[in-house]
Order: structure tokens, then sequence, then C-alpha cells
RNA sequence: CGCGGGAUGGAGCAGUCUGGUAGCUCGUCGGGCUCAUAACCCGAAGGUCGUAGGUUCGAAUCCUGCUCCCGCAA
């Protein structure tokens, strides 16, 4: 059988070589997004997946937009796929793309549909604390990550997870999943389950961006700053202004003590920040340009310095 | 050649512009006070100032090369 793989990160490799390896599956072709200047020094750099097929010499396409590059819908109709496999890519597919393979398109999504439909499932089920999360093939149609289910399996979340280590986890599990699917669709096509999604059950998780790394004490609880940090490790950090100098904040606790928000403190070696509700102490914190330090080493350097520590607050207006 | 910060006793920092016997906040060790302590008092140890070279009577400090670490940006 042949298919083509759309995918760009790190995160959608294990899946395309389990396509690769499938004995009876051909990847024909595979689509990413084109080369960036990433980077310390920016260089230019290929996305994990377009190297996969450099070094496997699979035909590759890279391209901005896949729904307007004539180049690249002619050659990818030529190839006459009978699936297409869709994790991570990072654009949309409009129905031209989607109605070229005989089976449809399935997209690997990681989380369990209907909830988290969009770019950031994973964080997002941090970021709300769930106990679970899972992997989801749907078949694809052109409402985003709406089509029917035909795999799912859950995976627990533990409580010291953060987005590195459960981008980990369910990057081994999506390609587990899509093995186990593959099994059905290409011996038994005919015999694939669907399950129609409850559109009203539905929830969304957009993408993330640079600034919701910043901790907002006034608009969240210490459990919910928490969770951001779960759910923003390694990107894009948490991250606070204290004293003119921007903090990247790596590690948070509760702290018993009463603050008001915004209000930061510091006793005992502990630096402390107040938050609409609850305590939290910052307790390694990294300046610009340093290594991340202990709390108490941060607090002796400022004392060193004489300076008192206190919140910008210029950053929430 | 994308922008920028950093390397100073075990830790975090100051000192570098305006060269001239290395300092602050801690930690460690010893002693004291205390019912007790993460608190307080007294004392001590510990640094060839990342590395190589240059300028100078004299370099942590000025100049040049190199190594390592990190933030932004993608």
């Amino acid at each position: 059988m042949k298919t083509v793989f759309f995918g760009t990160p790190e995160f959608s490799v294990s899946s395309l070589k389990v396509l690769h390896l499938h004995p009876s599956v051909e990847v024909a072709a595979v689509v990413s997004m084109p080369d960036r200047r990433a980077g310390r020094g920016k260089q230019l750099q290929s996305p994990p997946v377009a190297t996969f097929a450099k070094e496997n010499n699979i035909p590759l396409i890279q391209t901005e937009n896949i729904n307007k590059d004539e180049d690249a819908l002619k050659l990818l109709h030529s190839i006459e796929a009978d699936f297409f496999v869709v994790i991570a890519f990072a654009q949309f597919l409009g129905s031209k793309v989607l109605k070229m393979p005989k089976l449809g398109a399935f997209n690997i999504h990681t989380s369990l549909l209907p909830k988290y439909r969009g770019a950031a499932p994973i964080q997002y089920a941090l970021l709300n604390g769930d106990k679970e999360t899972g992997v989801s093939i749907q078949k694809m149609i052109k409402k985003m990550d709406a089509g029917d289910i035909c795999y799912e399996h859950k995976v627990t979340i533990s409580d010291d997870d953060t987005s590195a280590t459960l981008f980990k986890k369910l990057e081994g599990e999506a390609a587990l999943g899509l093995s186990n699917f593959l099994e059905t669709l290409v011996k038994k096509p005919d015999q694939v389950s669907y399950r129609q999604q409850n559109d009203s059950e539905a929830t969304f998780a957009p993408t993330i961006k640079k600034q919701d790394g910043l901790i907002n004490p006034f608009n969240f609880s210490a459990p919910e700053i928490l969770n951001q940090l779960r759910a923003y490790t390694p990107w894009p950090g948490l991250f606070i202004f204290i004293s003119g100098q921007r903090l990247k904040v790596t590690e948070l606790e509760l702290f018993p003590q009463n603050l008001e928000a915004g209000q930061i403190d510091h006793k005992l070696g502990a630096l402390l920040l107040g938050t609409k509700e609850g305590t939290l102490r910052l307790k390694s914190v990294q300046p610009e340009g340093k290594k991340p330090q202990e709390d108490k080493n941060y607090l002796n350097g400022l004392k060193s310095k004489s300076v008192i520590p206190s919140l910008d607050r210029n950053h929430y207006e």
C-alpha cells in the first residue's frame, strides 16, 4: 500500500519510522515544513522529519502551504496514495488534499478526542491538571480534529510529568498506536471501526504563545501556576520580571504564607510570590545569561548588591 | 558572519570604564550565647581572578587569540 506522511518535528519521526519499516507499506513521499534558521547562531536547520526522509531516500516535499503549492499538489496527486498519515504537521489540510487518498487521511492526535482539539493538546492536559490523556487516530475531515475516531489509547499522566516528558511518552504511544491501527487498515480496510465525535463535548487547545509563559500572579492561583510550569516546560518556560531583570523560573512549590497577589517577599532564603490565591516559592530561578540557581543563592547575590527584589508591574498593564 | 550576557575561594555576586597588596552576602570549620534553633556574637581556613599570549615598573582590571556556559530570537 502506498502512503504519504505529513509531519515536521522530532515528535513525528517515530511514527514515520513505523511506516517506513512496515513490510506492506510504501512511503511514497514525505511532506514537511521548509528549512528554517534556528538555534544559537541561527543556522539553517531542516525539520527532523525532512532529515529522516533525506537519510532514507524518501521523496521529500517541503512547502510553506501545501494547499496552495501547485507543484506539490500535482506531485501528491500523481502518487495515487492509498492513505495519508498526518502527525504534528503544523499546517491545515484543505479538502483538495484530503480527497486524494482512496482510504482517507488519518491524523494521529495526542488527546482523547473530542477533548483538546487543536495544536497543543499535550500542554492543555497538563495545564488543566489532568490525570490521563491519550492517543487518538481520526479520519480527517475539513473541520479541525473533528473526524471519526478509529483508534484510541489512554495514557496516564504522572504528577511529575512536564511537556518534555509527556511528549516523549506520547511520541512512543503514537507510534505504537499507528502500528496497531495499520494492522487493520492494511489487511482489512473495510473492518476499521469508526466512532463519531460528540461535538458538544469538544474543547480546544490553541497554540501556546511565548507570552503565555509570563507568570501572572494577579489572574492565576498558585496551583494554576504550578500546572503552567509543567505545561510550559521546556517551551516557552515560565518567566517573571523582578527588579528590572528577566528571570526564568525552573522550580516552584507552594509555601505556607499569606502574601498579596504580585507581592514579592523573602524569608529564610526562600523567594516568595503572592498569587491570586496562595503563595509560591520560586525555588529555582535563572537570570539571563546565567545558569539556573536556587532562590537562596539568587537572594545572596541581590543582598550583596543591596537590591531589594520586587515585581516589575509594568508587564501587566 | 542574527542580537546579547557570563567565567573572581564550596555557592551567588561586586570590583574591570578611571591598572597599584582581592571584597560582599552565604556556606564550611572552631568557639560563645541559648531549653533550643534555620536566629545572634567571636574567630579561622579557603582564590596562580576560565585559558594562552601581548602592553606596563606593576594587569582581575587595557589589547589579541582560544575554550566553556547561558538568555533572546526561530
